[in-house]
DNA sequence: TTGTACGCGTTATCAC
DNA sequence: GTGATAACGCGTACAA
């Protein structure tokens, strides 16, 4: 397969390679005929014009990128969507860009920076930590969509508080009669997310005066995915074999939370007559799970659209609150119930 | 921000641009001094490559690419993980390109191979119709990865026959004495897979020699996310409002089956003593959904195994059935149950 | 082992 | 309105 340039195109066309390029760009400087003629052989020839050239000569593209890890988390299914409209809706272009595992987000945004000539980034399900410095490198805004560190309010953010919100979870089933509160918590050394909303159980209980059993927090063993309903229901199975005296499981999310249902009703009990579920997110599968999940809804949508919006006040440089914590709302689904006195 | 480039480096190591290429790109004929010593400037000030000018003048790179439509579709989600494994296991980068909707996915493919010098290209979700000709653009060996259209042997695929499988299911449920199957369908004008799963549908009522009842078809509305829980919800409710008979619930998608399910509980009924329901796709959620919910299981993970074998012996030449289509399971779930006779 | 010079495909700045 | 031509930043013959 022959890969056509521009040259040769102007050569076929007869003409030179800048008039080519206006053709290709709705240049306004050029002859509608002639933009036609070339248009035509360009279509007729399939050219195609390279990007990395092009690239390599613009120094400004409207482009947007989301860096974003854990692409497949269908928390963020909805943000991507905001944000891809938000995008074409100021014509900009939107590039989504899936951050490996064992890559450093910064780093790829350094390099995408360069590459695609950006105008402003987003980092889709926070940043590991230690980015601190490096983030400094980057020259064009950016903003941070949930955070999984402790809270730095010198970087731009939109998020809302885990610790809080994993807190008030607590406080509600405490609320509800429960002392005897399972955690289902992410692996042992994680420092993220999880590292919060298991912060936030511990002051829960504090608060309440209720002491800390290590007994019933279950950690996902190290290399296990975590976020997953299976992940869930080995460990509320685990915990069912311990012999461990509890009333509820609090799930740091939802999809363990319906993990850890299933894991009850095989086991023969019932929700939430026998043991109460919460979970975390607010994810659309805890609201149709039969019972449906008391758990913690993130306000995704107008996250994302408060993410995008700092991002383009950023780049327009029009004044904005660079640090913004969002409000969550604790949902009561039918897993959990209130304790008889 | 300076954007330092590798003339500057070169400079400031006293040396040739060349070697400080060389050391960048781990080429043999360096003196290991010099290239520690250039490395060591190249991270003092923070030197990034310039990825747009690397591949401009590269014309191999050992990239891999996926595109994908649908990105935040859970059925992906392990397949990706595959894809992944297995181009790092050969030593080959991996990019995951997300494709928008109203994009054609051929025309992406076509300028990132351009761009990145691919060396071959998952195409994750199927392609659009009319996809064929521009196919043959591509300069690079392909596969597509599950089918959204009627089977094209001439095309190299990977995919399970969505029509065989849905019209398998249709049998079952007619086994089980189902005669009265409503159906959750895509949207009236849908056609890619939704159209294919209700070809099954008719296709096995024919069969079984049960006339088929406009009635009993739910159509999503257009503009209508399809394969959400509220989707199956939504039609579901209209269904049961509508006055239509029916025992079973056919959903062509597990995501509209729990919504289905929902629906019905909300109206007092109970799955499966009052309605059966079934779904397809035999995700995670279909089996710690209460009850687990009876479905065709697409073998995702060898699926995506075959589909970047096939790829990569597409790339090394080597012999390969080009055209695989795979079988996929009937999982028997507590949603669904036999009617007495 | 190292440096120079050229070309990759495109856009932008000039003249014309 | 159009056509040369110089960048853009890098890799790599080729020469040294």
């Amino acid at each position: 397969m022959e890969q056509i340039t521009i040259k040769e195109v102007a050569k076929l066309c007869g003409v030179g390679v800048s008039t080519v390029s206006r053709a290709i760009n709705n240049h306004p400087d050029i002859n509608e005929a002639t933009k036609q003629m070339v248009m035509e052989t360009i279509r007729k020839y399939n050219y195609v014009p390279n990007n990395s050239a092009r690239n390599l000569k613009r120094s400004d593209s409207n482009t947007i990128a989301v860096l974003i890890q854990g692409i497949t988390n269908p928390f963020f299914a909805d943000m991507i969507q905001v944000f891809e409209r938000a995008a074409t809706g100021k014509k900009y272009s939107f590039v989504l860009q899936h951050v490996e595992e064992r890559e450093n987000a910064v780093d790829v945004a350094i390099q995408l920076e360069k590459e695609k000539r950006l105008k402003g980034i987003v980092f889709l399900g926070g940043l590991n930590s230690r980015a601190g410095e490096k983030l400094q490198r980057l020259p064009v805004p950016f903003v941070i969509s949930t955070a999984t560190e402790e809270l730095d309010e010198s970087v731009p953010t939109v998020t809302v508080d885990d610790v809080k919100e994993s807190s008030r979870m607590v406080d509600y089933l405490v609320s509800c009669g429960h002392k005897k509160i399972a955690l289902l918590a992410a692996a042992k050394d994680d420092a993220s997310i999880g590292k919060l909303r298991y912060n936030g159980y511990r002051r829960a209980l504090q608060k309440n005066g209720i002491a800390y059993d290590e007994g019933l927090v279950q950690w996902t063993q190290a290399g296990q995915p975590i976020y997953s309903m299976k992940n869930g229901y080995r460990m509320t199975k685990e915990l069912l074999e311990s012999g461990q005296e509890f009333t509820c499981i609090y799930a740091i999310s939802d999809s363990m939370a319906v993990g850890a249902c299933k894991a009850l009703f095989d086991a023969g009990k019932r929700v939430p007559e026998d043991y109460s579920v919460a979970g975390f997110d607010g994810l659309e599968l805890s609201e149709y799970y039969e019972p449906s999940i008391t758990t913690i809804r993130q306000p995704r949508r107008e996250m994302a659209e408060a993410t995008i919006r700092l991002l383009f006040d950023m780049i327009e440089e029009k004044a904005a609150k660079k640090y913004q914590v969002f409000e969550a709302e604790l949902i009561e689904g039918g897993s959990t119930r209130r304790l008889e006195a």
